[in-house]
DNA sequence: CCAAAAGTGTTGGTACTACACCCATGC
DNA sequence: GCATGGGTGTAGTACCAACACTTTTGG
């Protein structure tokens, strides 16, 4: 309540704590969901993988962090970067969490198209970093797998209801690779016809480019080619099948 | 990432954040939607209104804390408090979002009946605590306006596709009174007949109490009462009308 | 009886599922 | 030609909004 906010900077007036961000960044690669983890080079946890993440600076935003943060691992630039999906998952602050310290982590859930391998980083201690796919993602350090499991829910349920599946494709894309997304992450089949039919109903969901087309997979009639649209919600939603 | 992990309680590996939680909690009396808010007794903002809250103790989770909060707040007794809904809003981080230092916001939406207005704080600091019509709340201290406005959007969706309506009523309530909370969060006016054929075809969302029944307005056949039911998620969903 | 609130029935339109079918390309 | 992937058409169904109607209470 108001009455126990600290008047000024007297250390005894609150409980000081870390604050961190986690970053569970979703990506599709050959057909696969896969996420983006670094492996431990220090204790606690040392060998094990974990999502991306860090503190954030004396005067920075938890969203900014998170930019900040993905930058420096996908090294992907900044301008890049700054447009990508990034949403606010919720914030994990269990006293335990981390056993060193009381650490309060804002998540963020990342949704990007498919990127090369991220750069080894140059003789940190972080020893790698790798896109892994979501079904062999084994133990993580701290509360990490808690974190990947409440993205992947999300994730999934918002491919029904926004726009956001656009953003794990390149700026063109084919409606046959934007349903393989929605296959992917929900692990269902659909039916292309109606797919294509609820998506061009979308308004805004996505803009045709005039006259252009893609050959997918080496044979078969070229698709026509599309760019996301300006909408970000979904009307009507694009449900999951039961 | 990883390698900014802080070894140990060295200061200077990271920054030190104050971390609080923020309450909008609603119910709804008269027909009308009301947020309850305390007036600050001290600077800054002092004598202005904002969402109850406060600071994170040394071994408690947001939630724990948030729920602390409430019951010191509303004065209910804490095993009610323990099974209210409560929902995890979002982080609020913005670095100048309290002007004396550096505070990290955990924000919670809580559903409640309508309960007795709360007994003024005995000789405390926040000199009062009361339940506002939402419409009629002014500006509000720190970002609590923002706040406020995500909570009041998030309820809103909320009530399409799951359960929480129930929250707002007694334990035992006519479809009508339910009725009621829709139209009075979404500022709509809902067809009778429709919505009570929704709310009995979604499996678990109320459960009828045998033989009970209550007149509502004085006049009129006595509505059949009803408990919340197991679900948590409405399927299909109940949606605003355009 | 009348007003008010609860509850039931019916109907027309919309939207969606599940298919069958046609088109363009590589081999 | 044939396999492969893109794209169109359509019939049956399920759902849903709108509104007429019946029931039960208080005055």
């Amino acid at each position: 309540m108001a009455a126990e906010r600290p008047e000024g900077y007297d250390p005894r007036a609150f409980e000081p704590f870390a604050v961190t961000v986690d970053l569970a960044v979703f990506t599709i690669r050959a057909g696969q969901l896969h996420t983006l983890l670094i492996r431990r080079g220090e204790p606690p946890y040392a060998g094990r993988w974990a999502l991306p993440g860090g503190f954030l600076h004396a005067r920075e935003s938890a969203e900014d962090a998170a930019r900040r943060e993905l930058a420096e691992e996908t090294g992907l630039p900044d301008a890049l970067v700054a447009d990508l999906q990034l949403e606010q998952l919720r914030t994990y602050s269990a006293p335990d969490r981390d056993p060193r310290m009381r650490v309060v982590s804002v998540a963020y859930t990342a949704l990007v198209p498919d990127l090369p391998e991220p750069a080894a980083s140059g003789g940190g201690d972080a020893d790698q970093a790798r896109w892994t796919p979501v079904a062999t993602v084994g133990p993580l350090a701290f509360d990490h797998a808690a974190i990947l499991a409440d993205a992947l829910d999300r994730t999934g349920a918002k491919l029904e209801y926004t726009c956001v599946a656009t953003a794990f494709c390149p700026p063109e894309f084919t409606l046959g690779e934007l349903q393989q997304v929605y296959e992917t992450v929900w692990g269902a089949t659909l039916d292309r016809p109606n797919f294509r039919r609820k998506v061009l109903a979308s308004p805004g969901f996505v803009t045709p480019v005039p006259g252009a087309s893609r050959l997918t997979g080496g044979r078969g009639k070229p698709a026509a080619l599309y760019r996301r649209g300006p909408a970000t919600t979904l009307h009507p939603p694009l449900l999951r099948p039961r």
